[in-house]
DNA sequence: TTGTAAGCGTTATCAG
DNA sequence: CTGATAACGCTTACAA
């Protein structure tokens, strides 16, 4: 009683070719462990009857999916597409999917997701940064699913995780723009709580004021969040707040596009009258004019790996190492020296 | 004989409940099918367990995934992120997922990805653009799997789809070119080979020559990758066959960045050089200076629409009807009157 | 309103 | 090397 012109199954495949359903499992999971004369007719009659396998019912029956997922705070700018990018294609190469979802830098979003993803029966997590409640990392590891954070390097936290070490990073960019002879800085960053990276670039940016001798509770920031009309708000504010300022400092590039724009139509000449400095070196980084003076983060390097780990610890069981990237900076043509005014 | 430590299912909570599997399944479906009093005892057991119920079993069981699957051609640039991003948010109210993979523009990886999707039993599938094999179609029709096409309006297609008229408003794009006196008119194009959308903006160009009674088949168009350093190496193989042009049109604001930036490398000024304009309106187009004047596209209402009407044709399995939206030129400062020289 | 039990399409264990 | 057959966890007629 075949069900009509429903996708085939199994069944069909295996009594089109005369054999058993667990012969066609084998050929299509294990072809070495089946004779190549049976194992042609079996292909044979894969494709002719177009067969592709039940997703779900293999899920079930192996307790696999050959699912990755991955939670990423926004997709409605770049700064993950390129390593998402490369991280998906690493996954694919080796027979996995990857399945993405964003929570808008939410929380409560992203709690929600992990848990879709995990019942879903992804076989391990791409998450972004380390900040989160101790109970999810309770939970994935009472799930079994492993976890694998990028964007940040921190050594020793809950999870293992590929990427920079944002706050040194970021002190590195911010030393040199003290090297330049400004003194009069301020920062534009996105919002901290629950944002280790965003917290740990504020740190780098005092960490750099110490070194130079400079007051580092003097720093004003403006926390915000990560949008280019954000970063001009911030812009036109921090502005007001102390007209002097020569250099401002962005936690991303966005945030930087912004300000540069605000600073333009406020009739600023940058960096003639003040410098501005992005972080992640994303495509908008050279786009805009002048061409931002940011830190160049490894993108298509640290999706690519993070692929490579996840993998490892899923098939392997193993608890995955963390890794640390190199960041460098960018010099192009937003940070000039101060204006000694 | 519990299992150690492996997630609680159906039948757990049952028992901790003391009433049937077929309860339980009712209460997280049909709560209204079950009376007050047990459905609390039974909601109780789920949270103090901590239950969430195994997806591919459910799928299995009732052949539906709640889970809507889409293929955007790249993940690179925000030309899709913003309506992708309203299309998630719109079914997730729904109680809907999104599964998002890129084909990077190429049509055999899209077909793969369709493939997959569908055997991951998504309950529809919302695809970019009209052309493909039309194989694909009678695929999709004999999986029973609803699919609705964004990013282009073309009536009576294979797909139901919500877009907009690419041809018409390039053409009203380039009428206002004709209209400010430009007579030297060039393009750069994504490849328009098995892209519909960049196929018609072509001929929407062209449509605007020929009404204004310009040379249509005069028009010089350069195919290029969407990528920022595209548009940038067409604008400058354009500009050396002829250097005369004042005006280039691009097929999106990513072309049309690159080209801006060439330009201004090149030591020409826009407008007063030369003219450039975009298409999308994607936020790029306002952080370059000049800003772009462009073609806005509605792309939350695109990709909000697009769920509910894909949710329909799921729900209901009825057709899906075809939507048009309307596109308005946004005029920023990359346009200007030709220059007679 | 609730329970019983038959699938759903694979994989995996065991025999043969 | 191949074939039966028992799971896997849930939904859904059908009965009670």
């Amino acid at each position: 009683m075949s069900k009509l012109r429903s996708a085939p199954t199994l069944d069909d495949v295996a009594r089109k070719a005369g054999v058993s359903t667990a012969t066609v499992s084998r050929c299509l999971n294990a072809p070495d462990r089946v004779v190549e004369a049976t194992r042609k007719r079996v292909m044979s009659a894969v494709d002719t009857l177009g067969y592709t396998p039940n997703f779900a019912a293999r899920v079930m029956a192996a307790k696999r999916s050959f699912t990755i997922g991955a939670i990423i705070p926004t997709m409605e700018n770049a700064i993950f597409a390129r390593g998402l990018q490369a991280f998906q294609e690493e996954l694919h190469q080796r027979g996995y999917t990857l399945l993405v979802s964003s929570s808008a830098y939410r929380p409560e979003v992203e709690e929600e997701q992990i848990r879709t993803l995990v019942a879903r029966g992804a076989d391990g997590l791409l998450l972004i940064g380390h900040d989160r409640d101790p109970k999810i990392y309770d939970y994935l590891e009472r799930q079994k699913v492993p976890a694998m954070v990028a964007w940040s390097y921190i050594p020793n936290a809950r999870a293992p995780s590929i990427g920079f070490d944002n706050r040194q990073a970021m002190q590195a960019l911010a030393d040199r723009v003290i090297g330049l002879g400004h003194t009069r800085i301020a920062m534009i960053s996105g919002f901290s709580q629950g944002n280790d990276r965003a917290r740990l670039r504020i740190e780098g940016v005092r960490d750099a004021l110490r070194r130079g001798g400079l007051q580092p509770d003097a720093l004003t920031v403006v926390e915000t969040s990560y949008e280019v009309e954000s970063g001009a708000d911030a812009f036109a504010q921090l502005m007001s707040q102390n007209p002097r300022t020569t250099a401002i400092l962005c936690g991303n590039d966005v945030l930087a596009a912004g300000a540069l724009r605000q600073a333009q139509n406020m009739g600023m000449r940058v960096p003639e009258n003040v410098s501005i400095t992005g972080f992640d070196d994303i495509e908008l980084a050279q786009i805009v004019s002048p061409a931002l003076t940011t830190v160049h983060v490894p993108h298509r390097e640290m999706g690519g790996k993070a692929a490579l780990e996840l993998v490892e610890m899923v098939e392997k069981s193993i608890p995955g190492s963390t890794i640390r990237l190199q960041t460098d900076i960018v010099e192009r043509h937003s940070l000039g020296p101060a204006n000694k005014s």
